[in-house]
DNA sequence: TCAAAAAAGATGTGACAACACTTTTTTGGG
DNA sequence: CCCAAAAAAGTGTTGTCACATCTTTTTTGA
C-alpha cells in the first residue's frame, strides 16, 4: 500500500515528502509490533529494553551514564531517569566508580540478566522474521540506502564547510 | 557510516537486526534534524504542525477527531488532548457538529492558517533538500523498499489467514 | 594553589503515550 | 415508543519522553 493510501492523502506528495513519510511510517509499524510482540509481553519499554541490551553485551564493570547514551538510539534519551526507573524495577545497579566521582557504573542485576535472557529469544526471532520479508539482495540495498540517506541528513545537520 | 560504527557496537550484527536499527536510525536523525530546522523555531512539536497541515489539506469545514487520528503518522497518538494544546495556543478550534452531537469539527484559526503558512516553506524546503541527498532513481527505490518492508510487517502483525 | 572551564549526572518542567472509564449520541430490535 | 448496544469523544491517572537548567566533581593553566 501506498502511502497516501495509507494516511489517506487525496493528492500525490513531492518526492521528499513521500521520502520522510515512508521512513517515518515504516520506524512506526516496526515499532509498534515490536513493543506487541516483545517487549510489552516483558513488562519493557522499548528503551529499557535497548539499555538491557547494551549492558548484556558490555563489559562485566558496566557502563557509565555517558557510555549508554553512546549507545542507545535516540542520541536524546535521558539515560539518567531511564536508569532510575530501571533501578526501581531491580533489573540494574548503580556502582560507585572511585576513579571518577562523578560518574557511576551501570550493571545488570541478576534480575536484569534474568529479563534479559527473556526477552531475547523473542527479540531475536522477530528479527529473523523481519529479516524474511525481503530477498537478501534487497535487504543489502535497503540497507546501503538508508546508510546513504543518514549519511546525508548528517550532513545537513553539520553545514560547517572544512578548513 | 556503518550502523556498529554510530552505535559503538563491536560486532558485527545478524541482518534483521542491522534492518532493524537502520530504519530505527535514520527516523531518528531525520526527525532531530527536523525538529530543529522545522518545527522548534516555530514553536511546534511535530506532531502539532503533522495536525495543522492535515488541516491544511482538508475540506474547509474541517475533520473530526477520528478522521484526524486517521491522518496522523502515529496510530496511537492521544488526538483529543493533542487538539486540546492546539485549541490552548490558538491555532484550532472545536466546532459543534450539528449532524452528530457526540463528534466535532476541528478547524485551522487564523492564527493557525498563520502557523501553518510560517511554517510551510521551511518544512518545504527541508524536503527538498531531503529529496536531493539521493539520486531520484535511488529514492524511489528506497520508497519502494520501505513500502514493500511495511507491507511485510504488517502482515507479520495480521497473520489471520483468509477463509 | 586556586579560580575558571569542562565534564558527568541529576533535576524541573512540559508534552506525550497508554490504559481505563464516563458521557453523550446514534442505531436497531422489540 | 423504549431500551440495550455501539460509536465518538472527553477525562483521569500514571508513566515516559525530551529539553533546558542546575549541581557536583574533576581538570586545566596561569
Amino acid at each position: 500500500m501506498g502511502i497516501e493510501a495509507e494516511l489517506n492523502i487525496g493528492k500525490p506528495l513531492d518526492p521528499g515528502h513521500e521520502l520522510a513519510l515512508s521512513v517515518l511510517l515504516t520506524r512506526e509499524h516496526l515499532t509498534r509490533l515490536l513493543d506487541e510482540r516483545v517487549f510489552k509481553p516483558a513488562g519493557l519499554t522499548d528503551q529499557q529494553f535497548n539499555v538491557l541490551r547494551i549492558l548484556k553485551g558490555g563489559p562485566a564493570e558496566g557502563y557509565t551514564i555517558g557510555e549508554v547514551r553512546r549507545r542507545v538510539i535516540s542520541r536524546s534519551a535521558d539515560v539518567p531517569r531511564l536508569v532510575d526507573r530501571l533501578v526501581g524495577i531491580g533489573l540494574v545497579a548503580r556502582q560507585a566508580n572511585p576513579r571518577d566521582r562523578r560518574s557511576c557504573h551501570v550493571v545488570l542485576t541478576p534480575a536484569g540478566e534474568a529479563s534479559q535472557a527473556e526477552v531475547a529469544p523473542a527479540h531475536a526471532a522477530f528479527l529473523r522474521e523481519l529479516e524474511g520479508l525481503l530477498s537478501a539482495e534487497d535487504r543489502v540495498l535497503l540497507v546501503a540506502l538508508l546508510d546513504q540517506l543518514r549519511v546525508g541528513i548528517r550532513g545537513l545537520g553539520e553545514p560547517e564547510g572544512g578548513a
